[in-house]
DNA sequence: TCATGTAAGTTGCAATACACTACTAACTAT
DNA sequence: ATAGTTAGTAGTGTATTGCAACTTACATGA
């Protein structure tokens, strides 16, 4: 089987066998006007030239020390950002998946980009970058490749996480209100929360704790109490 | 490295970049003596010779027509057996995953094989196959690779989904009653399940009907019912 | 044929989690 | 001081689940 026998070099499996054409993709999600939306990329090239997809890139061997090394340099390269909220959402490959190579493989991540840092510039192969309401893009056939089912998977994989109460503190900043916790939440599951059960269901949970003497004294009423996460609990 | 690069030929980003070499991993589950058992192979070539780890084998490009069709054909050439419940488990890659290559990349998948069809037979660059207990398999240090931390995946996730009630229908006979159902969730979750919970779970969420007429009618005592799923509710 | 044993299946109750509604609290601006 | 606005709380009914006791249906053997 292993042909160690007659050669000079030996011929690992990994030279025996052609290996897929390998890339990453982001869904990269974010908050606007109180709605998930998704981060697409016009196409400057083939294939696909000019519709929009997500964003990504080849996985490079010489460069990435894993895969989610892999994801930040591409969303570096392509974006100009970094992703603090950042989850493998699946691997897709098949013949005929892309005309640039016999097989292909995307491995697909999603992230959460936070609300103020929102900034992401078009960087290589990328004529343009628009955040789309999660929920149309997932519903665009027009999108190239699978990724329209990327971004469906990437919704409803996000909002089952916040159904369950699962929250992204590596999205949210160090320090929030709970009103802004609910917003958060509502904008991502996209229908509206009931405020005492979701307070109450969030410190049952132990999943936050006041910060001691900090309140928000934003406007003309009752201050909110600032809140951080509970490092006992929610691991990673 | 692919030395194609000063060619006539268009370099296309499939051929001017190497890729990782690519792995099928399998994490084959199955019920014995009530417990949650996985599917262990020796290796019998080096890396980690005559270590334990789980089935898995390269990626054919040529051979493969996508990922879930790469797994079955593994499963075929390593175990001799179909694969009905088969779901994705996750991609796990990195550079020094894998002394035969500079960069490994292992998509890894989960599946149940039913009760009765539990034969696999070593297949390919397997000595020995054993069925260990999942909970041993996940905690134990010594299995080649990561794929101690893949058993633990696969077992956390499939607990998840019986938790959850989305019943591995793919896996379980066509009839069944419900008392054999619920030992199948308690196998997998590892503790026992109340009775009238369980039942009402299940009717609730009408996830299985009556087979009219049949029951079972094994021993010295009331016979029991056989259930088959619902056809609608339980897409998939 | 009828009591007996065993496993299948049901019923009732308490504890919990949650949605909904209405309420109170704390601040600024005038 | 009062009005206005948002933060935060309390009470109540309903659905879901866990626990325990119960009934049902069969084969067997006296």
């Amino acid at each position: 089987m292993n042909a160690m026998q007659n050669v000079s070099e030996t011929p690992t499996p990994a030279r025996r066998y052609p290996m897929p054409f390998t890339r990453i993709e982001l869904a990269v999600m974010s908050i606007a006007s109180d709605r998930l939306v998704v981060l697409l990329g016009k196409r400057a090239e083939a294939p696909h030239k000019g519709k929009w997809a997500l964003p990504g890139g080849v996985l490079r061997i010489d460069l990435d020390s894993d895969l989610e090394a892999a994801a930040q340099r591409v969303a570096t390269e392509r974006l100009g950002v970094e992703l603090p909220f950042l989850r493998q959402l699946v691997a897709t490959g098949s013949a005929r998946r892309d005309p640039r190579a016999p097989w292909a493989l995307s491995i697909a991540y999603r992230a959460l980009l936070p609300l103020g840092a929102i900034d992401p510039q078009a960087g290589k192969r990328i004529e343009a970058l628009k955040w789309v309401p999660a929920d149309d893009a997932a519903a665009d056939a027009n999108i190239a490749f699978d990724h329209s089912s990327l971004v469906r998977l990437s919704v409803a994989v996000t909002r089952d996480e916040i159904g369950k109460l699962d929250l992204p503190f590596d999205y949210l900043p160090e320090k929030f209100t709970l009103v802004e916790l609910q917003a958060c939440c509502e904008a991502i599951l996209g229908h509206a929360l009931d405020k005492s059960s979701f307070r109450r269901r969030i410190d049952d949970r132990r999943l936050v704790e006041p910060v001691p003497g900090e309140k928000l004294t934003g406007g003309a009423f009752r201050p909110a109490q600032m809140y951080r996460p509970r490092r006992s609990a929610s691991g990673k």
